[in-house]
RNA sequence: GGGUGCUUAGCUCAGCUGGGAGAGCGACGCCCUUACAAGGCGUAGGUCGGGGGUUCGAACCCCUCAGCACCCACCA
């Protein structure tokens, strides 16, 4: 093995070795683990959050893969209607042309080029991200069957009455020309003005005064309201006034809605292009009046002067009209929301249209209850709160979009307006011929569906749905759902919604919540605030200034681009270095705690390279110390040490965790545990255990084999439970280590991820090592505070009372020396005998080094010592003031006060100990260098 | 207006059902101990946001206040 980690030269072969052998794909008959993956938009790229929860999904495919399970992660992408098709729109503008100019075939099949195209950037990151998708089953929302299964749903929503044509008030963004669904609709404060308006009443004997914040909707008014309760509109309510401009007669009625605390208590009411207005509109029995083309430019139902104005130009136009007539009252500031389109930015217009509609409340009975009765169990489980509250208001779902690109809507109409909603135009021929009785001219319905909408069907659609496929029988219901917060509405509850609708059971028995990386600010990353850290760059590291090139480029404001810069120079002088995939992976997973954002920091990256690096060379340490010994080392005479039996013990404890936090997807403790084991546990402790034995004279061969045994066999364990977090590194040293420990098969990734059975853990040894690791701690402590080197050595004496300290000191003696650089180390009954001493309490062990042998400064000991009673006294002062309390005693569990006798009786003798040592040494200091 | 989180070491965060607060990074000191200086060893650093309550005992349970973040709704 190279000296160094170098995850670049690993990585790049490994995945696909893997990839050919077809090992992403479920195979043998355990049973079935199934994830499907977030479709992410074709034409995108993977962003953190996406690289996040790829490791969380990949993560858990593997450990299953490797447990016998059938596993399977179902890869795909979505066509993301909106979004692709305003990307291949603003290339058309660089080209001067939009897609009119082309027409809708040659358009879609222009967006069809661009996904081709741009298409195979997604799954290159997947590759480099390492995740085992099983390729061979790749899906994309507008392949040929799930188009199939789109149809089939909504013929079939539709004959169950569940979908519907109306016409309502939508969410219309002007620019995009399309209606939208409330949720994509971001409603912001912005900054606005109210105005105060005078509507004259129409006998001419006065004014209501109407406050609005969209005075060019007045056009438009049907109608003034007031509150029936107010007493100083009682009696106007049923008569009428005259619509300023428009010069049209319209009542004043009487509604709840109003509140007669805000403004002057009358509102103006505009039905068709105000949600509550329109609410309003129809109690009433009101006209509506549509003042808005689909540009939101004024139309021809409006007076000639204001025709064909766009609507903040009419607002100009409206405000000053009516000041020339001396009809504006007054204009307030005033913050309102705004809402806009979360695509196109647009603020959105309230526009009578006629749209396709999904009826909701019947499909999303079933699914409330799915999450009440725990058939579906949202992780962490106060998301099911927030599903729930969304869940109990939901309205009727808008899923028609003017939009080329996407399924388009099954249905035809006759000449006269009748629609045919059918699987095909022969088909719809069919009902139409039937109903007229004769063939009729058909024209299918210009929209396309939401994207959601196949999105929603996406657990069976892609394993075949409506074929009765193997795979659905096998893999659905799915086994976990892996997402963000930010689509609950958009994503989880429908497909819960449709998958109980159309398989009649649930999609998936969990959703997992991952929180949301943001930037080391807290910030979220987006490209605008171009604080994005692409995931490759993380693996392959970038050098400044392609770091800035790549913020920089492509800004919607340009203006950003010098602070952005500017930004980016500060927080990366050096560029990011390459970190690998493995490290960025366990960088996920100890980042992945419940319920948080995540705040990305580059050194945590760099801590966990260090790790691969800690890992590569305490396998390079197993290799060099195993490999020229191989002969005999699987069937010869072997005897383990006291440290062997312990270290298999520990990785059995570390494999009973992992797998205990993997099970409740407590990422970031599992990888936790493994750290700390391979870290603490492995490298600092076991291997320099193993070097007295293999490196000294003294061992046995049987002794040695043992030793060389364990190390390959707890690193070959490790290494199976580390892969599904880090599946290069592993499967690269496996493919070495593998073999001698006496595995076979090709590759980590089929192995059987460890059990804590195999690693048994084993009591006796752990009380040894524990004696041991006091003693060697107690010395370290000693050279540490002093700055002695660990070089210079010394004998050593120990003081215990702890039950089997003897034994474990006789038997390990030799080993302790050696790690900890001993001329001797015997256990004593008295320091009476001793010469003058460093002392150190370890663990309730006391260890004792001869002073002189030392360090000659006499003061430095005594301060030492000095602060080592203050310390020990303070915690006795705390222990006994605690006994001292009687309703402590009284009360407490028997084992509780039990415990702190000894601590206070154990304090007592420390603190005697520390005395007579500080006595004795006080005795060689000269005067005064007590204290 | 309704809902959900968060506040613990200089920074970023763990802390499972209440029984002597931990990690990583950073800081300081020592050490080239042939697996690893991307390392080893040691040390310092915390009134667990404030206040109150329950309890023998609270970072943890209850109340309250403050600050931060997010989601839903939207009074023209």
């Amino acid at each position: 093995m190279d000296k160094s980690y170098s995850p670049r030269d690993i990585e790049s072969r490994t995945y696909a070795a893997w990839e050919a052998a077809g090992w992403f794909a479920p195979a043998g008959d355990g049973p079935p683990y199934c994830i499907m993956i977030p479709p992410p938009n074709v034409t995108g790229t993977l962003h953190m959050g996406h690289a996040f929860q790829h490791t969380l999904m990949d993560v858990l495919t593997r450990l299953h893969r490797m447990d016998g399970d059938r596993a399977l992660w179902q890869p795909g992408t979505d066509h993301a209607g909106i979004a692709t098709q305003m990307v291949v729109e603003r290339q058309l503008n660089g080209e001067g042309r939009n897609r009119h100019d082309l027409g809708r075939d040659a358009f879609v099949e222009r967006v069809w080029q661009w996904k081709e195209q741009s298409g195979g950037t997604i799954s290159r990151q997947m590759r480099r991200l390492g995740d085992s998708v099983d390729w061979s089953r790749d899906r994309f929302t507008m392949d040929a069957s799930l188009s199939d299964a789109v149809l089939e749903v909504f013929v079939r929503l539709h004959e169950a009455g569940l979908i519907y044509r109306g016409k309502r008030l939508v969410n219309w963004d002007p620019v995009l020309h399309t209606a939208l669904s409330d949720l994509e609709v971001v409603s912001e404060p912005e900054a606005g003005q109210l105005w105060h308006l005078r509507y004259p009443l129409a006998d001419g004997s006065g004014h209501l005064v109407v406050a609005t914040t969209r005075p060019e909707t007045m056009l438009g008014d049907t109608a003034v309201a007031v509150h029936p309760e107010d007493e100083r509109y009682r009696h106007l309510v049923g008569r009428e006034v005259r619509l300023p401009l428009v010069e049209r007669m319209i009542p004043v009625i009487a509604d709840d809605y109003v509140d007669p605390a805000f403004g002057s208590g009358c509102v103006k009411i505009t039905p068709a292009h105000d949600f509550n207005d329109y609410e309003i509109g129809k109690r009433h029995g009101l006209p509506m009046i549509n003042v808005l083309t689909a540009d939101a430019a004024l139309n021809d139902e409006v007076p000639p002067a204001y025709r064909g104005l766009d609507r903040f130009e009419a607002r100009k136009r409206v405000v000053a009209d009516l000041e020339a007539a001396g009809l504006l009252e007054k204009v307030e500031p005033h913050t309102l929301p705004t809402p806009r389109g979360d695509r196109s930015g647009a603020v959105l217009e309230p526009w009578l249209t006629d749209q396709w509609y999904v009826r909701i409340a019947p499909l999303a009975g079933p699914a409330i209850r799915a999450v009440e009765d725990g058939r579906i169990r949202f992780v962490p489980d106060n998301w099911a709160k927030t599903y729930f509250q969304w869940m109990l208001n939901i309205q009727d779902w808008c899923i028609s979009r003017q939009l080329w690109w996407g399924h388009r809507i099954p249905a035809w109409y006759d000449t006269e307006g009748n629609v045919y909603v059918a699987r095909s135009e022969a088909e719809a021929q069919q009902q139409a011929t039937a109903e007229h009785g004769r063939f009729v001219t058909l024209t299918r319905d210009e929209d396309v569906l939401d994207t959601w909408f196949s999105s929603a069907l996406w657990p069976f659609s892609t394993l075949g749905w409506p074929q009765a496929t193997r795979e659905l029988q096998v893999f659905y219901p799915t086994s976990v759902l892996v997402t963000g917060f930010d689509i609950i509405f958009f994503w989880v509850a429908r497909m819960i919604m449709m998958g109980l609708e159309f398989m009649g059971e649930v999609p998936f028995r969990e959703v997992y919540i991952t929180g949301l990386i943001r930037d080391e600010h807290g910030n979220k990353m987006s490209k605008s605030k171009g604080n994005i850290i692409d995931p490759l760059d993380l693996i392959d590291g970038i050098d400044l200034e392609a770091l800035v090139a790549k913020r920089t480029s492509g800004l919607m404001q340009p203006q950003m681009r010098a602070s952005i810069e500017k930004a980016t120079r500060k927080q990366f002088p050096q560029g990011i270095p390459a970190f690998g995939t493995d490290a960025l992976r366990f960088t996920f997973a100890a980042l992945a705690t419940m319920g948080r954002d995540i705040r990305f920091e580059l050194g945590r990256v760099e801590g966990y390279r260090n790790f691969c690096n800690k890992l590569w060379n305490a396998a390079r340490y197993v290799l060099i110390s195993t490999e020229q010994h191989a002969a005999g080392l699987a069937d010869g005479p072997c005897e383990y040490s006291v440290a062997d039996r312990w270290i298999r013990g520990r990785l059995g404890a570390t494999v009973t965790a992992a797998r205990d936090n993997l099970a409740g997807y407590r990422f970031d403790l599992a990888s936790q545990a493994m750290y700390e084991f391979v870290w603490y546990e492995f490298c600092d402790w076991y291997l320099e255990l193993s070097k007295p034995v293999l490196q000294g004279a003294e061992a046995t061969d049987a002794q040695r084999r043992g030793t060389r045994r364990t190390l390959l066999e707890v690193l070959e364990g490790t290494l199976r439970m580390l892969h599904p977090l880090m599946p290069f590194i592993t499967e690269e040293i496996w493919q070495k280590v593998g073999p001698l420990a006496g595995r076979t098969g090709p590759t980590i990734m089929l192995q059987r991820y460890p059990t804590a059975a195999e690693f048994a853990p084993d009591a006796d040894a752990e009380r040894a090592i524990a004696t041991l690791q006091a003693v060697v701690l107690g010395i370290r402590q000693i050279r540490g505070e002093l700055d002695v080197p660990h070089s210079r050595a010394t004998p050593l004496w120990v003081r215990s009372d702890k039950a089997g300290d003897a034994e474990a000191l006789r038997a390990l003696a030799p080993t302790i020396r050696k790690v900890a650089n001993l001329e001797s180390v015997e256990l004593v009954d008295s320091e009476a005998d001793l010469p003058p001493s460093a002392i150190a309490i370890s663990q309730g062990r006391t260890v004792l080094a001869p002073f002189d042998r030392l360090v000659d400064d006499v003061g430095a000991e005594l301060a030492r010592l000095g602060k080592r009673r203050a310390k020990t006294q303070q915690e006795r002062d705390r222990s006994a003031a605690k006994l001292a309390n009687a309703n402590f005693v009284a009360n407490a569990p028997e084992s509780v006060v039990a415990q702190e006798r000894e601590r206070i009786a154990e304090f007592d003798r420390q603190l005697a100990q520390l005395a007579e040592q500080a006595r004795r040494l006080g005795a060689l200091a000269p005067a005064g260098a007590d204290r």
